[in-house]
DNA sequence: ACTTGGTAGACTGTCTACCAAGTGCCATGA
DNA sequence: TCATGGCACTTGGTAGACAGTCTACCAAGT
């Protein structure tokens, strides 16, 4: 069932102010169903999204989905042509590498304030999330991989306690789980690797340090990306970055 | 006037392809309407924004001044407080700090990968931005100096090739700019040296330097901004980042 | 074969009206 | 003085309407 369920809000409250369950503005329930619709491919890069269509897919009216869309825009998952309708984005062929380098220097700059500001909580937080990662990797779990990977570096850029960093490379790496799928089996045990460097630099404050790895971290990503899109197509020079759907690739089996 | 005319829309288009003039979407001049009245002071901090008040202001309906305050929102030009309203965005105190930590890493980056894309026509762009603005300063217009130093950061971020440095330095700038102005006479000469320095290092194509006085160019900024703040208002230690105006500097005498 | 003109349908952008629920404020009362 | 109750206000969401625009398609003319 698709219908928006009257959510019980993201539950990332700090500790002490529990405030009683408010509900979600319908347009933010929308905006998350959309976006989990976008990444797991239940709505294909390039469809057309018919503002009533939403609306009676996911059980609410015009209004707070053309609001849920104009963020998508804004945030680059949709494409809102004017008199049209939205398209989902199609990425274009250096979409990826220069997210990975916003990426490079948002996470660069929040590990070396996370070395900065780490506490013991948190390296064990970070401890903790590196351990199940690699578990999950080591036993195949892509989606547990990436969802993990995708908590590490969350984790990391909030220990900075600078929000916009935060809320920047939130953004970015949505996006990238978004790219980032079919990726993360090649990079597997390595990234993880790199990942327990990581928190160690931190552990120890090492602030250059912890920001050197996260920049070859992400580099190794990027070069990753481009020798599996180099074994799947090659012989595609040409930079045409347009309607063609190319292939296709399903993670849910 | 407040009432928005039908604007002739951002005219951001490539050479070659020149698309007659479309007009924007309402809420589009909208959100550009609120964002001046917010940075020129019109819309004071911490002020209650209600919708139909703005509508009426602005000759619209409810609908496109809530889709613009919802992007406002977003970005941390407004708090949306369900049920009551909007309310300009008063900055914390760390608010600044945090945001010119982010502008440098965006910005830094921007530089290392300006410098390594610098065309000529770029450069000789950057060398006309810096002698216009340091006419500016040494005239004492403050305005034409912050709006010009706007103009040579938002360039040099362009010349990276990165839409995504671009759109997230952009969105950091318009809200420096906004905390900014009574930065900019201390600044003063100094800031256009440096970025005179800068502009020289992205000609020599010297990646890391370039990325290096960025990073100490926007350090420096932060520390003019905390010297004024202690001369300002000496005494003031307890961070209490609530509902307490302070004073409020108006440029606009 | 190619262009032009016309037609039709679909969808957005915007407006209006309306209602329910939540919030802040103020006066009342203990 | 402090809690309570109530009122006015504002948003959040729905529904319906209409103009403008975009796409596609077909037919006629060159």
């Amino acid at each position: 069932m698709t219908t928006i369920s009257a959510g019980p809000g993201a539950g990332a409250e700090p500790a002490g102010a529990r405030h009683v369950k408010r509900p979600q503005p319908l347009r933010e329930s929308v905006y998350e169903a959309l976006t989990e619709m976008i990444i797991d491919g239940t709505l294909e890069r390039g469809r057309h999204l018919v503002e009533v269509e939403l609306a009676g897919l996911l059980g609410v009216s015009r209004q707070p989905v053309r609001e849920a869309l104009q963020r998508l825009n804004n945030e680059g998952w949709v494409d809102l042509r004017p008199g049209f309708g939205a398209m989902v984005h199609v990425p274009a062929d250096d979409e990826v590498d220069q997210l990975l380098a916003a990426r490079a220097a948002l996470e660069s700059e929040s590990a070396r304030l996370a070395a900065r500001h780490a506490s013991k909580d948190d390296v064990a937080k970070l401890r903790d999330l590196c351990k199940v990662g690699t578990t999950y990797q080591e036993a195949g779990d892509i989606d547990g991989t990436v969802r993990t990977n995708g908590e590490l570096h969350s984790l990391i850029t909030q220990m900075s306690g600078n929000r916009f960093l935060v809320d920047f490379a939130a953004q970015v790496d949505r996006r990238v789980r978004w790219y980032y799928t079919p990726v993360a089996p090649v990079r597997g045990a390595a990234s993880w690797r790199e990942h327990n460097r990581l928190v160690k630099a931190i552990s120890e404050g090492d602030e250059d340090k912890a920001a050197q790895i996260m920049r070859e971290h992400t580099e190794h990503t990027r070069k990753a990306y481009h020798d599996l899109q180099a074994a799947t197509e090659p012989g595609t020079a040409a930079p045409d970055a347009d309607a063609t759907p190319r292939r296709r690739r399903r993670t849910t089996t």
